[in-house]
DNA sequence: TCTGGGGTCCTAGGACCC
DNA sequence: TCTGGGGTCCTAGGACCC
């Protein structure tokens, strides 16, 4: 049973700066910058997305912004605007929901759809996927990129082979070839560790991974990681599109002012971001059974502690409370001061789960 | 050159229970 | 005095993704 499926990666081009070209044309042609700032002035943060134009330059995800400023001062900058990209999303994925019923949103600008049963074969799933993207060129405004292939994995690569506005389609008998040239790290799951201890071994490409016998990945990467690269370098992997519930966590995170240990400042902040975490889960009507405190040092290393309520909770005061003493055990057990600060939910459960049974 | 913020999934060790 | 094994839950951290 393995792969007799058709399954369509759609993945939206560059997605917050097409939206944001979308509602001022005349950003079109000029470079733009989505810029993260962290609130401590001047052009702190990091760069979120960039048009091609700005790619052109160097500015790319991840980059602080300043340097991105560096690389072209007269780059439209832009701070995110989620609530648009949110609606925009939202049209789109009613569009693939048109047209599949077995849909996957991976993140806000990418989705899986199971085709299996709608069309015959790959010639016609290669027109639904046309179809499907001028769809969404016509009520949406935005360009998107498809992979078409008989899993999700290779599904995804195919989307990122043809950028932006591509469409490839990798049929069974031609993963092998597909797949053979390409980076280790084009795989997804296969990150900078994953992929650094494999190139130390002598492996590059895909291809190469697919030389290794499956003990040797095991040996490497323990049990069930070294078995799925041998999977996946074969261009195997039967994980099925499912339709995602809603979300597992909710979390908000936010940069201080400045390092500080001092916990009145810390306190003061976890409020803060108890009031944003428990507007979104007020909004789905969720409850929560676990409760945690991120704090990322001054060198970037993340630190969590958290706690597992006995029973579910919906308020925000639990919220405040738990992440308090989290906070305060926190600042006894590490010296360090922290950079940034946040506060996490989960363990999320709907509306038929319990109201708060009180005390402990 | 100075580094955001939102997530998912997995692992390993310890506690606890049968 | 030496002595099992299996299962579940919780916590902390890491890798990875957009």
């Amino acid at each position: 049973m393995p792969d007799n499926r058709i399954i369509l990666h759609v993945d939206m081009d560059y997605f917050f700066a097409q939206c944001e070209e979308r509602e001022r044309p005349e950003l079109k042609g000029r470079p733009v910058v989505i810029c993260v700032y962290s609130g401590r002035g001047g052009d702190s943060g990091a760069v979120s997305t960039s048009n091609y134009e700005a790619r052109k330059f160097g500015i790319r995800a991840g980059i602080p912004i300043s340097r991105a400023k560096k690389m072209n001062p007269d780059a439209v900058f832009l701070p995110v605007n989620m609530e648009l990209y949110r609606s925009i999303s939202d049209e789109v994925m009613e569009i693939l929901r048109g047209f599949s019923d077995k849909v996957e949103q991976e993140s806000i600008d990418e989705a899986f759809c199971d085709i299996t049963g709608k069309v015959a074969d790959f010639d016609e799933a290669k027109k639904l996927a046309a179809k499907i993207k001028d769809a969404i060129r016509q009520n949406v405004g935005l360009t998107c990129s498809v992979g078409v292939a008989p899993n999700k994995l290779v599904a995804k690569i195919a989307s990122d082979f043809r950028k932006p506005d591509g469409l490839t389609v990798v049929k069974p008998e031609e993963i092998r070839q597909f797949l053979e040239p390409l980076k280790v790290t084009d795989l997804i799951g296969v990150g900078k560790k994953t992929g650094e201890r494999l190139n130390e071994l002598g492996i590059n490409t895909i291809g190469d991974m697919s030389t290794l016998s499956t003990e040797t990945l095991i040996c490497e990467f323990g049990q069930a990681k070294g078995a799925w690269l041998k999977q996946a370098s074969q261009g195997i992997d039967d994980s099925p599109v499912r339709e995602r519930e809603g979300t597992e966590q909710i979390g908000k995170i936010t940069t201080l002012k400045e390092d500080t240990k001092d916990l009145k400042v810390i306190l003061a902040t976890i409020d803060k971001l108890t009031e944003e975490v428990f507007r979104k889960l007020e909004s789905r009507k969720l409850s929560f059974r676990s409760v945690t405190f991120i704090g990322i040092s001054t060198d970037f290393k993340t630190h969590t502690k958290s706690n597992t309520l006995g029973a579910p909770a919906n308020d925000a005061d639990t919220i405040r409370r738990v992440a308090h003493e989290l906070a305060k055990d926190f600042l006894a057990e590490h010296p360090s001061t922290l950079r940034r600060v946040g506060v996490k939910v989960a363990d999320l459960t709907g509306e038929k789960a319990q109201r708060t049974l009180g005390e402990f």
